[in-house]
DNA sequence: GTCATATATGAACATATGTGCAGAGATTGG
DNA sequence: CCAATCTCTGCACATATGTTCATATATGAC
């Protein structure tokens, strides 16, 4: 029952339902947007960066020393981690005199950290236990 | 107008508005949460995995080879990757034989997977442009 | 039982990543 | 102009991470 397929590397690989394998390769993602994908999700692999933005979730906008000062690191760690974040467009930076205030970027990232939390909270404790139905999404 | 506050580890640290700092520090997510919200990004913020998750949200389920086929990978690193993400309860895993099926965990996953994909499709290509208005979240 | 298949695991290596330090910009006030 | 303040950047080091190879487990066929 188990077929063979030639990679684009011209690689056989083994396969066993060679048409959905197909047919998934054809509504796949591209090997460019997964990249991408997992270059935000990446950014928001990080402890530090985490807390920078569900802290900028909380009170919209902060400078950087007041960042620090709320999630506790160095500035200059913040700043770091500021810098990937405003690069890859998930925080946005405003001057104001000689500091700098940051927020998140738009609705889709508050979205997507809300979501995340939602997730862990009712996931989380259910995977721990019994692990029975957890169907909603409400708040 | 600069003030200063003593941090946990006593550590002193220049804010400047130290209402706003202590208010967001005690809506703040808690370390333990950030940790586990990073601890899953992580997973995600790898480019293979997220192919392999997307590939599941396309096929439904799928086995090993087939996954490794689908996504043109050695069907070790897919393993590995799957090991990941089962242990943190991404994917779940069913035995048919000698096979093994994987499957998104939940509708939380897919749509966190299928939220991040509308941003990347619906900011990315503005912030290379002129950046306009980015509000709406249709699919 | 043996053999073949499908997947999982462990170890080792090369690479990537976060952090802290030193110093550079940038802006304000005198 | 200079000094002070706030933030940014480049470099270096320790750690973490993904991939590969070899091997182990598990199931089914004979």
């Amino acid at each position: 029952m188990t077929g063979k397929l030639l990679g684009l590397d011209g690689c056989a690989v083994k396969v066993v339902d060679s048409a959905r394998v197909e047919e998934t390769r054809r509504r796949l993602v591209s090997r460019d947007e997964a990249t991408k994908l997992s270059e935000l999700f990446r950014l928001l692999g990080d402890v530090n960066r985490v807390r920078l933005l569900y802290a900028l979730l909380e009170a919209g906008e902060l400078c950087v020393c007041d960042l620090a000062a709320t999630v506790d690191m160095a500035e200059t760690s913040v700043s770091h981690a500021l810098r990937l974040l405003r690069t890859a467009g998930v925080v946005r930076a405003r001057r104001d005199g000689r500091m700098m205030f940051y927020r998140l970027e738009d609705d889709h990232i508050r979205l997507l950290l809300d979501l995340t939390r939602q997730h862990l909270q009712h996931d989380a404790p259910e995977r721990k236990s019994a692990k029975k139905a957890k169907r909603r999404l409400r708040r």
